[in-house]
DNA sequence: GGACTATATTCCGATTTAGCGATTTAAGTC
DNA sequence: GACTTAAATCGCTAAATCGGAATATAGTCC
């Protein structure tokens, strides 16, 4: 039940839904996902360190950086389902699609609010 | 995007996931959803609010009883595919077992704490 | 009508959560 | 070593959430 709930949790707020979408596109640092959402790098952190405890993204360190993906979903069977449904749910969401066209412009090297 | 929010905020109480487990079994009026989980009148209705207006359940008056029962969803294609998986997830959870355990000797002419 | 009952709604305290700024940690460069 | 940078953690505030008691509403029965 626990387990289930962390899932359900993770992505019942819009911030965090909106990473798991936009890790759909390729891995991302955090810097990347901040200021997509524009939000603060903290709160950016605290997100993913919440998804990552759901079992729903990943991450690994590459030099200063650290990446963050999708899960592969075999630690837990709600995760697992959850993304693969999130392939496909809410592509036509406008904030979604904002999103998406906010994505490719970013270049982890050129964030200029850095941190 | 909001609609997607509200099924995953609903299904991310225990006792919400454990109304929608209990109402898998048959549909139940509020005394004895709220007297199986051992809760306030109030906070039932409350929880059960939640789960109707995410597409989760639905309710018919029977008189002076309120019935809740699954609902089709047909509102909601996240509802729905949550409540598919619901049919089998959780179907060993020790919490959700005990809560099964229960369920039968409920009569709603007999409930003791009444409100 | 009045008494009774199941549910819904309102109100209030306690807890949790989202957000930010400041600080700390970890890794890279010099 | 000193300096820089990305990310994590800490401390705090505002808002949302969960819970129950009290009250309001709606239906039944006399």
């Amino acid at each position: 039940m626990k387990e289930f709930i962390k899932v359900m949790k993770a992505l019942s707020d819009p911030n965090r839904v909106k990473m798991v979408k936009m890790l759909q596109e390729k891995p991302l640092c955090v810097c990347e996902i901040r200021t997509c959402l524009g939000i603060a790098q903290s709160t950016a952190s605290k997100h993913l360190k919440m998804l990552e405890e759901a079992g729903l993204v990943r991450s690994f360190k590459d030099g200063l950086w650290v990446n963050y993906s999708l899960a592969t979903g075999k630690d837990s069977p709600y995760a697992a389902n959850l993304l693969g449904n999130l392939t496909h749910w809410l592509e036509q969401d406008p904030e979604i699609l904002e999103m998406r066209q906010i994505l490719p412009q970013l270049d982890r090297h050129d964030i200029v609010g850095r941190s």
